[in-house]
DNA sequence: AAGAGGCCCTGATAGC
DNA sequence: TGCTATCAGGGCCTCT
């Protein structure tokens, strides 16, 4: 779910929250998630001060006193929760709009002086890792490629990984080890801003191609970090904020309806590459 | 070695 | 109403 524009959301949210703050206690409620959570979880960062908070790709990174990090990744349907002590007023951290802290699966929650900050994950293909050292958290983003909105993402770059390669742009845009960040929806967006078939091999793309798609990955993304990111699903109890880059979709979740290109008469087809759902114009990406 | 496919989960929705 | 099937923003593992 969250692609990079929506661990960006979050980080803001925490960082305006939880910045220089103690974790008082931690509660785990449920340790089942993509990787189980480490036995001495709770005992390794009770009473550690969170000094920074970054992202990475689609990782969030708290980083804790003591040279210690705690990597959350969101999955699918993993979400943050902010809820006061005092009245239980809920704040969602998340790009998902949900006024009340759901029932069902709250998998951690970390307390605060006067408030706790909730992590749940339906799905469960999310995870929280906590790595001991500066080495380690360099070791776990050793093999992912760079993000779009980073200079190391370039023309050379793209060309030299793109050569020979039989795989489609689709799913390479997709695979976070040739570029980071991405996801299912903003990779539909992006081929059809650049008007690529998603379909197309990667050594059939051109070097105008190939500019597109750095033009429009990281104006895509810019812009809908300023959206606040991309909600999908509301939850039924509305208000406060979300994300309304869902908004601006030219092809996502638009199937049957209108290319909204100038002067394209085409409608906008769901196609499937590699079990995902695929949007396209096929007029305009050839 | 690269690439395709299965699989890990729950929940919402559509169709009968 | 209650079943079944399908779909969902991700990515790891295994097999060829």
């Amino acid at each position: 779910m969250p692609e990079l524009p929506e661990v960006e959301i979050i980080k803001k949210s925490l960082q305006k929250n939880v910045l220089f703050k103690k974790i008082d206690n931690v509660l785990i409620k449920n340790r089942n998630l993509r990787f189980k959570i480490q036995r001495n979880f709770k005992k390794l960062i009770v009473g550690k001060k969170i000094i920074n908070i970054t992202r990475k790709s689609k990782y969030l990174i708290v980083h804790l006193e003591k040279n210690c990090f705690l990597i959350f990744h969101f999955g699918m349907s993993g979400t943050l929760h902010l809820i006061r002590n005092n009245n239980m007023h809920h704040t969602n951290l998340s790009f998902y709009n949900c006024k009340i802290l759901p029932k069902k699966h709250n998998h951690v929650e970390f307390f605060f002086s006067s408030f706790k900050i909730v992590y749940n994950d339906p799905r469960r293909f999310g995870f929280l890792k906590f790595l001991f050292s500066y080495n380690e958290l360099k070791n776990f983003f050793n093999n992912i490629g760079p993000e779009p909105l980073e200079s190391n993402f370039n023309f050379n770059y793209i060309k030299k990984k793109l050569r020979n390669k039989k795989k489609n742009i689709k799913n390479l845009l997709l695979d976070q080890k040739f570029v980071s960040g991405l996801g299912n929806i903003y990779v539909n967006e992006i081929l059809y801003y650049s008007k690529i078939n998603p379909n197309i091999r990667g050594k059939y793309i051109n070097n105008y191609k190939i500019k597109q798609i750095i033009k429009y990955s990281k104006e895509i993304l810019k812009k809908a970090i300023k959206k606040g990111g991309s909600t999908i699903k509301d939850f039924k109890n509305v208000g406060g904020k979300i994300g309304s880059f869902q908004k601006e979709f030219k092809v996502y979740n638009r199937e049957n309806r209108n290319c909204l290109r100038k002067d394209c008469s085409g409608k906008i087809e769901r196609i499937v590459i590699s079990n995902r759902s695929t949007f396209m114009c096929k007029y305009c990406q050839k």
